[in-house]
DNA sequence: GTGTTTGACCATCCTTTGTACACT
DNA sequence: AAGTGTACTTTGGATGGTCAAACA
């Protein structure tokens, strides 16, 4: 069957098609009607055929394949193919129709539901099809993608802006001060840990957690620092406001502390919806850009609602709690020990949305038992309610977890560099606003269940930035092609990330170790050496994609930048050396990505300066088909299977060595078959020649008898083939100066040569127009007017009188004032040399009339344009 | 829900070394 | 006579990436 659409078209003419007045039954697609768009065939010019296109325009294939089987009986149908196609109509020609969306009105049919009577022919409809199943997607075009690539930068940039703004708020001195007052006295020994550690933070966090709440979604339009000197004042407000006071308060501390942020950004690719991405869902049905929880301008602004809950929440329902008490304590002991199923997540998150709804409550002994495992907030206590900030009636818009709702993931928290955490340090993951350390684990598993992409987590200080995603999430492979590309975002973090650096860097002493020394930057003692935080967690960051387990579906390894399997090597790649082996994906070893080789063949080698080293067989070996014989293949249908004419042999790196090239010897450059230099980079260039890319530059060697050859530097498809390129010649150093010599001495010789050329042109122009004027004057005279050209007479010269070379004449009239012509008069008392001087020049509309005059009063007008 | 296969579509890569004729 | 410029039938096949659909 032919697939392409712009196949062949076959009109079909209206009398070949039968349609039978006694119920012709043509199944249709859609039981809601004709009203809906329907494939419609572009010629349609009657019922029968109508009918019969609407029901293939669910699917052609299908359809086909019961055309065919129609066609095969002896009923009565088989005139019709049982489906209404009469067989003159054949297949090719339903299949290479072309279809248009078309609409047919239901008015016309409302005799029935599922059968429509038109002149006498009987529409049976099949209410068992419906066009709602044929989905109608479009690939996106290019211009489709790179208008989604844009929009995908735009908003990072302004997520980008926004972490900034909030960045700096939390360095408001005013605000840090304000939490300090409020910290009690035990807490502020903090500051003085030399070794802080993430326990040691747990009870900050833990006072924190109880005295600030997330009572809102998105913040009202306004300045970033009022809201959150509001919020500290009201010690509620959103996620932001609150994650940001944390950090304020870390910082007032004396903390190294960033604010974090997940950029919940629109998608890269168009069209991809939330079910489309393999963390489900970073857009909502028809939500914008401007429609999330991270947005600057958010006209959703729902009730207090607080995404995680756990530990202030008072028992107004014992028995529910209960039931509550012992969902968490199964949490603990199966939950978030194991990354649970997304769907599983999901149930769990919209029946705790559905809980929340009704304004029950969690016990403060479950919460504290999830506390003391460290974990991250199940989806359960995602999306809670806060009880002291709701009316119990809940009627606020609470989303749920399945379809739009976003509540409850984590986009923003803190992280707070912890010297004592292994032996250099770490950044801990502090999420205060769940009374959470260390959960960075857990992070990408919470915002999938809330539907939240996590495709960029950005750590925001000194008002910088540096991207940080690959501490949040497991699975790399699965993020980077939903990213934008790496260059583009590299640059634009570049600055943020040296701001950020400075703010957080810091230089930390560090023991010696063999790693250390292979990592390591600076270097000041042999014992010990100096690195800087930034660069450190760089290098952890980095290496944290090698503990990355290896993907358990093979697509997966298609485009993985560690690892390789060999059947998504293309043609021209190779593993080498075959070891190790990773591991193995369905029976396939696992390859490192630095084991994949590309080949080449010798001569594209050689083109950058490398040649296959002797008795080296070739790496892999491809069959070509010649064009020729392809041709010949198909012109000559009938003959066998012949040799395909030849192979490819490709070679890899490994068995290169630096292109050996030949000397040139008195004077002579080596040249190739076709007698030329075949210069692809200067690494081709024969030792002991020179590349001159001058024109015409061949003629002088060829004049002054020095050997070249024709620089051939590629190829160019012109008129349907491939046609070399040439630029300048090759030719022996030692020639090199005498050629450049005589090549500008040639070029000053041409450019005099042409200057006097130039000249005589000028006045040979000159002298024939001023011939002409005298001939002229002297016909007159003799055999014109009665009225001689006595002196005085004005000999009117125009730009049609010498529209030859009209420029040069008048570059002439100007730059020379006085023009000096020999002219012969054959009248009596005026055989002189007129002396031409401009007397008058007027200007005209489109240039100047000048005037010139002899003294004998002979004068001449000439337009200037 | 996830992974695999298949086919369609699209963009990009690769290929690769004239000739006849008019005019200067 | 030699050199130069230009039109000529405006490549087209292979390959890889991406996507959708069907299926397991």
């Amino acid at each position: 069957m032919r697939g392409r659409r712009d196949s062949k078209k076959q009109k079909v003419s209206e009398d070949q098609v039968h349609v039978s007045g006694d119920a012709e039954k043509l199944q249709r697609t859609n039981q809601s009607g004709l009203s809906q768009k329907m494939p419609v065939k572009r010629h349609t010019a009657s019922l029968g055929k109508s009918c019969g296109v609407a029901h293939s325009g669910v699917n052609r294939k299908q359809d086909v394949a019961e055309h065919e089987e129609g066609s095969e009986g002896d009923t009565p149908g088989e005139q019709y193919g049982g489906n209404g196609f009469p067989i003159s109509m054949n297949m090719e020609e339903i299949n290479d129709s072309d279809w248009e969306d078309g609409s047919a009105h239901a008015s016309k049919y409302k005799g029935s539901d599922s059968e429509a009577f038109i002149n006498g022919i009987t529409v049976e409809l099949n209410p068992l099809q419906d066009f709602s199943h044929r989905k109608i997607k479009r690939r996106a075009s290019t211009e489709d993608k790179e208008v989604a690539e844009l929009v995908h930068k735009v908003h990072l940039l302004c997520l980008l802006a926004r972490g900034r703004i909030i960045d700096k708020a939390c360095d408001d001195p005013l605000i840090q001060a304000s939490l300090l007052s409020l910290v009690p006295a035990q807490l502020l020994k903090l500051s003085e840990i030399q070794k802080l550690t993430g326990v040691s933070l747990h009870p900050l966090i833990s006072w924190f957690h109880s005295h600030f709440k997330v009572t809102r979604l998105s913040s009202e339009e306004k300045f970033f620092p009022s809201a959150m000197a509001q919020a500290l004042e009201a010690k509620h407000g959103t996620l932001e406001e609150i994650a940001a006071l944390s950090v304020a308060l870390f910082r007032a501390m004396n903390l190294t502390a960033r604010f974090v942020s997940l950029l919940d950004v629109v998608p890269l690719k168009p069209g991809v919806d939330k079910g489309d991405l393999p963390f489900k869902g970073a857009q909502g049905k028809a939500k914008g850009i401007f429609k999330n929880p991270t947005v600057m301008i958010d006209s959703f602004n729902p009730k207090p609602v607080s995404p995680a809950q756990p530990s202030l929440c008072s028992d107004k329902n014992d028995e529910d709690s209960k039931k509550l008490k012992s969902s968490d304590a199964t949490n603990e002991i199966n939950g978030f020990q194991e990354l649970k199923r997304k769907g599983d997540a999901e149930y769990e998150m919209q029946m705790e949305m559905a809980l929340s709804a009704t304004a029950f409550e969690v016990s403060e002994d479950a919460v504290a038992a999830k506390a003391t495992n460290d974990s991250f907030p199940s989806p359960k206590t995602l999306g809670r309610i806060t009880t002291g900030l709701l009316p119990s009636s809940s009627s606020q818009p609470v989303a749920t977890a399945v379809g739009a709702s976003k509540i409850g993931a984590p986009l923003h928290w803190a992280e707070v560099y912890c010297s004592g955490e292994n032996s250099i340090g770490k950044w801990v993951h502090v999420d205060a606003i769940n009374g959470l350390l260390g959960g960075e684990e857990r992070v990408e598993a919470a915002a999938a269940a809330c539907k939240t992409s996590l495709r960029y987590v950005v750590a925001f200080a000194g008002y910088g930035a540096k991207d940080v995603t690959r501490r949040y999430c497991r699975r790399w492979y699965r993020i980077a092609p939903h990213r934008v590309n790496t260059p583009w975002w590299d640059e634009v973090l570049a600055p943020l990330k040296e701001l950020e650096s400075r703010a957080t860097g810091g230089s930390i002493k560090l023991p010696f170790t063999r790693l250390h020394q292979e990592m390591v930057v600076e270097s000041s003692t042999k014992s010990e050496f100096v690195a800087t935080g930034s660069i450190l967690e760089d290098m952890e960051l980095e290496t944290r994609a090698f503990y990355e387990p290896l993907p358990t579906n093979q697509q997966a390894y298609r485009n993985h930048p560690l690892y390789a399997l060999e059947r998504w090597l293309t043609k021209y790649q190779v593993i080498h050396p075959k070891n190790p082996i990773l591991g193995f994906c369905n029976g396939f070893p696992v390859y490192r990505r630095s084991c994949v080789q590309i080949l080449k063949t010798k001569e594209k080698w050689m083109r950058e300066g490398l040649q296959v080293r002797h008795n080296e067989f070739p790496a892999k070996v491809l069959k070509r088909i010649d064009k020729s014989v392809k041709e010949q293949l198909h012109e000559d249908d009938d003959s066998e299977e012949t040799n395909s004419g030849g192979t490819i042999e490709l070679f890899g790196k490994w068995q290169l060595e630096p292109l050996s090239l030949l000397h040139a010897v008195n004077g002579i450059v080596p040249k190739n078959d076709r007698g030329q230099v075949d210069v692809w980079s200067e690494k081709c260039l024969p030792h002991g020649t020179v590349h001159l890319k001058l024109p015409r530059i061949f003629a002088l060697a060829k004049k002054l008898e020095i050997d070249y050859a024709p620089a051939m530097v590629g190829f160019e498809f012109r008129n349907g083939r491939s046609v070399p390129v040439y630029d300048g010649i090759v030719v022996c150093s030692e020639f090199k100066d005498i050629l450049l010599e005589a090549y500008a001495e040639e070029k000053g010789r041409k450019e005099t040569e042409e200057r006097k050329r130039n000249e005589r042109e000028v006045i040979s122009r000159w002298y024939q127009l001023l011939s002409s004027i005298i001939t002229r004057q002297r016909l007159n005279n003799c055999y014109g007017s009665r009225q001689p050209n006595s002196p005085g007479k004005v000999v009117t010269l125009t730009s049609g009188a010498s529209n030859e070379n009209l420029s040069t004449s008048q570059q002439h009239v100007e730059l020379e004032q006085h023009i000096a012509v020999s002219v012969s008069h054959s009248t009596e008392e005026h055989d002189h040399e007129h002396m031409f001087v401009t007397v008058k020049k007027c200007s005209l509309e489109n240039g100047s009339l000048v005037t010139k005059r002899c003294q004998c009063g002979f004068s001449v007008q000439v337009e200037e344009i």
